[in-house]
RNA sequence: GUGGAUGUAGCGCAGUUGGUUAGAGCGCCAGUUUGUGGCACUGGAGGCCGUGGGUUCGAGUCCCAUCUUCCACCCCA
C-alpha cells in the first residue's frame, strides 16, 4: 500500500514533546502574570465571518488572510486577536464592566511566505484595556509593569522596553504640512536601525518630503540623552501644533507613572525612532527588546488606539494593549540558546508493575496523584529491563517497582533515578515527602 | 509579488574526474543480564539518493523540467 508521506505544511510550529513542555511553561508563566493584573480570559473562535474580520479589511490584511467557503459562507481565520477583540466587546458592550481588562493567548493566522522566525500559525498573547468613552493615560503607564513582570519571570534582566507616543510625531508631520505622508513617513523612519540614517533620508526624498522637513524630522528622531533630558528638548524644539503638545504632555505622564510603578530606569526608555502598528495606533507605543539580541527585533509590540470597535457600534471604545509573539519568542530563544529544552517528562513518579496483580500498583499512583504528584503507571507487559529503560529516558525522576513481594510486606522501595538511592515506603501510610 | 539557494536512512551528514550489491555517526529495536536504567560489547531493522524526462554501455554524481523546503526584499508577532 502506499503510504502518504507525513509533512507538516510550512510556517506551522510543531514541537516535539520536551519542547512542547517547555513551551508550555512559558505560555503559562505569560498567562499566571496576565492574570496577576487583573486581566480576564477571553477565548474567541478561530474561524469568523470574514465580513467581521474584513470589516476595516485594507492592504496586507486583505492578502494574507486565510478565506474559504463552507457552503454559501464565507469564513476567515483570524489573523490577530485585536479584531476579534473588537467584535467581542461591541457585542457584549452590556454585559462588560469598563474599564474592560481581558487576556487572551491563542493562535493566529497568516498565509505569508515562510521565512526564519516567521510562521503562518502562531501564538499570540495579548492584553488589553478598554474603556468606555475614555481611558486614563495612567493605563500606559501600567502596560510597561506587565511587560516588566513578564520578561523578569521568563528570567531576562537585560532589556528594554521602548516607549513612544504617535501624536508627537503625528502633530510634527501636521506641523510640517506631511499628514498625507504620515504612514509612509513612519514606516520609513522605522526601519532606521535597519537600513541607518542615509537611506531613511534616500527613501524619504524618494516620496518628495522637502530637504527641510526631512531635517526637521531627522532633529526630531535623533534626540538623545536620558528620559528626562529627551522630554526637555522635545519641550525645546518648540513646535506650535496641538497634537504634538498632547502627546509632549501624555508622554510625560506615562514616564512619571511608569516610575511610580516601579519599574528600574534601565528597563524602560524613549525612543522617538519606534513607530509600530502602523494602522491603528494613535498614542503611545511600545517595543521590548533584548539587549543583547536587538537583532530580533521587539519580542512585545503595542500601543494605544482611539476606537478600538468604530467598524462594529457606534460607542467610542479607547483602548490599548500589547502582543507578545509567543511562537517567534519561543522559536528565537532557542535558536540562540538562551532556552532549552530538557525536560522530557512532566511524570515524577514511574509505578512499575511487576506482577499479574495490578491493583495495588494503581493505588499506590492514585495515592500519589491525590498528593499532586504527577505519577505514571507502566502498564505494558514488558520486561523490567525495558520499563527501566523507559524512566531512564523520559528522564523520570523515580520508580516504584510493585512485585509480589511489595504487594505481601505493604512496602515498596522508591528509587531515585539519578543516584540510585532507594527509599522504602510503607504505601498504607502517607507519603511524608519525595526527594 | 521580486530575487537567490536546497533536496542522499528517523536526525545531522559523507559519497572521489559518472563505474558493480549506497556509507559511517547519532537515534531506534534486540541480546550479553528470566526483578533494576545509564556504560560497554554484539547483532538487527530502516534508503523509489525529492519527482519526471534526457545524455551515456553505465547517473546519487552531468543536463532540462517540476515539486519541496529554505533565505533576502516587502510586511509583520
Amino acid at each position: 500500500m502506499n503510504k502518504v508521506e507525513p509533512r507538516t505544511l510550512a510556517g506551522f510550529m510543531e514541537l516535539l514533546p520536551e519542547e512542547q513542555i517547555l513551551f508550555e511553561q512559558m505560555k503559562q508563566k505569560i498567562e499566571k502574570t496576565y492574570q496577576k493584573f487583573g486581566f480576564l480570559p477571553l477565548d474567541t473562535p478561530i474561524i469568523e465571518l470574514s465580513e467581521v474580520l474584513l470589516a476595516k479589511a485594507g492592504g496586507e490584511t486583505e492578502k494574507q488572510i486565510y478565506r474559504f467557503n463552507k457552503g454559501d459562507t464565507d469564513l476567515a481565520l483570524r489573523f490577530d486577536l485585536t479584531v476579534p477583540l473588537a467584535k467581542f466587546v461591541a457585542k457584549n458592550y452590556g454585559n462588560l464592566s469598563f474599564p474592560f481588562r481581558r487576556y487572551q493567548i491563542g493562535k493566529v493566522y497568516r498565509g505569508e511566505k515562510v521565512q526564519k522566525g516567521r510562521f503562518r500559525e502562531f501564538y499570540q498573547c495579548d492584553i488589553d484595556i478598554i474603556g468606555d468613552e475614555e481611558l486614563s493615560i495612567l493605563n500606559d503607564a501600567e502596560i510597561p509593569n506587565v511587560i516588566y513582570t513578564i520578561f523578569k519571570e521568563l528570567g531576562f534582566d537585560d532589556f528594554t522596553i521602548c516607549i513612544n507616543n504617535r501624536k508627537l510625531l503625528n502633530g510634527l508631520f501636521e506641523s510640517l504640512s506631511q499628514n498625507e505622508n504620515a504612514t509612509e513617513i513612519l514606516r520609513i523612519i522605522d526601519k532606521i536601525d535597519k537600513i541607518g540614517k542615509e537611506a531613511v533620508i534616500e527613501e524619504l526624498e524618494k516620496i518628495n518630503v522637502q530637504k527641510d522637513s526631512i531635517n526637521r524630522i531627522l532633529e526630531f528622531i535623533e534626540i538623545d540623552g536620558t528620559n528626562d533630558e529627551k522630554i526637555s528638548k522635545l519641550q525645546n524644539l518648540n513646535i506650535q501644533n496641538d497634537i504634538f503638545k498632547v502627546g509632549l504632555e501624555e508622554i510625560t505622564e506615562t514616564i512619571k507613572y511608569i516610575r511610580i510603578f516601579g519599574i528600574p530606569e534601565n528597563n524602560f526608555k524613549i525612543d522617538l525612532t519606534i513607530a509600530r502598528g502602523l494602522d491603528y495606533y494613535t498614542g503611545t507605543v511600545y517595543e521590548t527588546f533584548l539587549n543583547e539580541h536587538r537583532e530580533i527585533g521587539s519580542v512585545c509590540s503595542g500601543g494605544r488606539y482611539e476606537n478600538l470597535a468604530e467598524y462594529y457600534t457606534n460607542k467610542k471604545l479607547p483602548g490599548i494593549g500589547i502582543s507578545i509573539g509567543l511562537t517567534r519568542l519561543f522559536y528565537v530563544l532557542n535558536e540562540l540558546n538562551l532556552i532549552k529544552a530538557e525536560q522530557k517528562s512532566i511524570s515524577k513518579v514511574l509505578v512499575i508493575p511487576m506482577s499479574e496483580d495490578l491493583k495495588v500498583p494503581i493505588e499506590i499512583a492514585n495515592k500519589l496523584r491525590k498528593q499532586e504528584v504527577n505519577t505514571e503507571i507502566y502498564l505494558n507487559d514488558k520486561k523490567l529491563k525495558a520499563k527501566m529503560k523507559y524512566a531512564d529516558k523520559l528522564q523520570i525522576p523515580y520508580v516504584i517497582i510493585v512485585g509480589d513481594d511489595e504487594i505481601n510486606s505493604g512496602i515498596v522501595k522508591i528509587r531515585n533515578m539519578e543516584t540510585g538511592e532507594e527509599k522504602e515506603w510503607n504505601f498504607n501510610e502517607e507519603l511524608k515527602e519525595i526527594s
